[in-house]
DNA sequence: CGGCATCCATTCCGATACTG
DNA sequence: CAGTATCGGAATGGATGCCG
């Protein structure tokens, strides 16, 4: 057999449930934000700028709960809350940007071979006007 | 130590598309899969083992679109149809299978972080009997 | 064998309103 | 400021049936 391939069986498991934490709509916009130093709530509002604060909250929980960022309360008046990444937090925060750096260098050929793909889609269905616009399928 | 930390602008809205793409719920096991070679349709849907065929077909379509994957037909009685990752899929292996070193060598302080929480929160909310199966809120 | 179409349950996420 | 609670729409994913 090959000579890579670790076990996908149980690992799998694992892996998966990681990437669904990281890969949902908001997790690694928070965790890199958080990545370059402390953040309060409404400062990650503004900053992520997009997000609810019903989503921050979430996924601040699910980090929190996961162990990748701390939550500190500072009873002062307006109360304060801080937000931090753990050394698990910066530890994933690793393959996380490897990933991110991946993305950002092959986005040009993602996007390139959705466009030949929904070319391609477009010229069986429809003859006579296969033009599209580009960014109709992407989002 | 933080003196890395790239843009999160823009270039999050790519890093967040292939994250998207690779944490949704059958990505990564497909990819993993077809990273030891190259497979047939129902060979496919033998091994994952726990997908529909409708999301096999999904993912699959999904990740030929945007030029992880091809799709061979063999036009024979009875039709044969096999995917094999591109160079751009295999490429993108790499940093995927990173992250989930990643998540198997820290599976345990995941899990052991959610354990505290969860047990945290049924603390204050039942100050009686905090006692809860560990494996309720996970999934 | 390798699909697609349809229906349905669940989950995700945003908007809004209210609280300490 | 930093949340919680609730509603509704959108997206995700599973089960089933049909088709070349």
């Amino acid at each position: 057999m090959k000579p890579d391939h670790f076990h996908v069986t149980s690992e799998c498991t694992m892996v998966n449930e990681i990437l669904s934490r990281v890969g949902d709509k908001w997790t690694v916009l928070v965790v890199s934000y958080l990545g370059n130093g402390a953040m309060r709530f409404n400062e990650l509002r503004r900053t992520v700028s997009g997000i609810s604060q019903k989503m921050l909250t979430t996924t601040l929980r699910g980090l929190e709960r996961d162990g990748f960022v701390t939550r500190t309360i500072f009873p002062t008046i307006p109360p304060r809350v801080e937000y931090e990444l753990t050394d698990l937090g910066r530890e994933l925060l690793v393959p996380v940007r490897a990933l991110g750096a991946w993305a950002v260098s092959n986005h040009d050929r993602v996007l390139a071979a959705r466009n030949r793909f929904d070319a391609a889609q477009g010229a069986v269905s429809e003859p006579f006007g296969p033009e599209r616009n580009l960014s109709e399928a992407a989002e």
